[in-house]
RNA sequence: GGAAGAGUUCCCGAGUGGCCAAAGGGGGCAGACUGUAAAUCUGUUGUCUCUGACUUCGGUGGUUCGAAUCCACCCUCUUCCA
């Protein structure tokens, strides 16, 4: 099977600007292509964890990979499909998010000589000239055809400053630039920036006369449309210190089922074969162990296996027998707090189970707390701490609270 | 720059002097049912010293026994004209 074949197969791509020529490139592995990060926050998400996977995969089959970081694209803010205008960042901020970019990357794909390689838009962005640009690339783009794109059709209602609307000029410059410099041909992104990508393989038609070519990668949503890799709370990052590893594989683990096996295809490097088996063969309740399977292996691949066997036992060990486990969130709590015994609400709040009293009231009087194992119901209850307790929120949060 | 309109709780959105901590929906949380799923049903969804009190309806002042609601000024956004 060849690397072409293997991505259709996985669902991986959404479009293409020539198939037969792409296909031909990467299975040779003679294509130089990139891929573009904005630095919108101090973690990478799933959605870039997708196109690092990608990387991954063209990489071992010997294409040459760049990864750019976008410190000057992050200067304006990518508009397509969004609803609303994107805050501004400070160039603090951006240059903060790129270096926590930059680490994390690493971990992913091996960078260096003969390597992936990583550049940063901003070295030849910042220093562009307003006239000159204009006159350079300005001219080949057409503003009427630009306003008929898809990916501003949301913004109609709610506006669209010029700031943002140059910003699909400046990706086709990255797009451009890199052609030039490292016989980059190549550029995948996300489903969302089809067409700035095609705005770049045009620029290089107008410029040099030469083909490049873009692909999308299938954004990942789930059963409902609706996007996958976010929660009520935000995201689900890859930062460890922004979710935690055991929340991150719980994420994952409950997956709706209908999402189960389309989540393995694009997001892990389990064998195709095998997860079409899977798809096959599992049903209803059986599809747990995929969850199960999914969870331990992007668990895994984000943060090590040793991370992710450890978060298999504890789910394991909580949802199973509901045995202890030592890897949960744990807050100590020095004796002098707790004295004969803490009241359940301030012990609650404390714990950051709730955000405030009233909360971890309405939440103990309907039955959704239990200290090891029994129901509280009593909002003045006193809850004595000898060593260390377990409060359980609900069916699935459970926290530690040790004495100190 | 000119004209018109709008800003309500996490979001959408009702409310035009007291019966308003503010309808309805969405989302969230919890309970039941389950498979740590989905769907469904039930409760709940400002805070606290919780059968009571306190703070909230863009901001600041004012009218009134009483204001989300009336008045003045300001700020922000949208639409139309330039």
């Amino acid at each position: 099977m060849t690397l072409y074949e293997e991505l259709t197969r996985r669902g991986l791509i959404a479009q293409v600007t020539n198939e037969e020529e792409i296909s031909k490139m990467i299975n040779e592995g003679k294509a130089v292509f990139y891929i573009g990060f904005d630095p919108t926050a101090d973690s990478l998400h799933v959605g870039h964890f997708m196109a690092l996977c990608l990387m991954k995969r063209l990489q071992m089959a010997g294409n040459r990979p760049i990864a750019l970081l976008g410190g000057g694209t992050g200067m304006i803010g990518d508009p397509s499909g969004k609803t609303d205008m994107r805050k501004m960042l400070t160039p603090e901020t951006i240059q903060h998010n790129v270096d926590c970019f930059k680490k994390q990357m690493s971990r992913f794909i091996e960078f260096g000589e003969g390597k992936a390689m990583m550049v940063n838009n901003a070295d030849w962005l910042m220093s562009l000239n307003y006239i000159d640009v204009l006159r350079e690339v300005g001219a080949c783009f057409s503003v009427n055809k630009m306003l008929s794109f898809e990916c501003y059709k949301q913004r109609w209602e709610r506006g669209l400053t010029f700031l943002e609307f140059n910003y699909m000029i400046m990706q086709s410059y990255d797009f451009y630039q890199l052609f030039r410099k490292y016989g980059c041909n190549m550029q995948f992104g996300g489903d969302d920036q089809w067409a700035n990508m095609l705005g770049g393989t045009e620029l290089i038609r107008k410029k040099l006369g030469k083909d490049a070519h873009a692909m999308t990668i299938t954004l990942l949503t789930n059963s409902e449309g609706k996007k996958m890799g976010k929660t009520e709370k935000g995201a689900v990052w890859l930062d460890p210190e922004k979710t935690t590893p055991y929340d991150f594989f719980q994420y994952w683990r409950n997956v709706e089922d209908a999402d189960v096996i389309k989540c393995m295809k694009l997001l892990t490097f389990i064998p195709i074969e095998e997860i079409e088996e899977m798809e096959r063969t599992l049903e209803g309740a059986q599809l747990n162990t995929a969850k199960e399977r999914l969870a331990y292996e992007l668990t895994s691949l984000v943060h090590g296996q040793e991370e992710a066997d450890k978060c298999l036992a504890a789910a394991k060990a909580l949802f199973g027998g509901g045995g202890v486990s030592a890897d949960m969130p744990t807050t100590e709590i020095p004796a002098s707090e707790i004295g004969e015994g803490m009241n359940i609400l301030d012990l609650l709040v404390r714990c950051e189970l709730c955000p405030s009293k009233s909360e971890a009231r309405r939440l103990v009087t309907q039955g959704g707390i239990s200290i090891d194992d029994n129901k509280v119901i009593n909002p003045s209850a006193l809850v004595p701490i000898e060593e260390s307790i377990i409060i359980k929120k609900g069916k699935k949060v459970y926290h530690k609270a040790v004495r100190i």
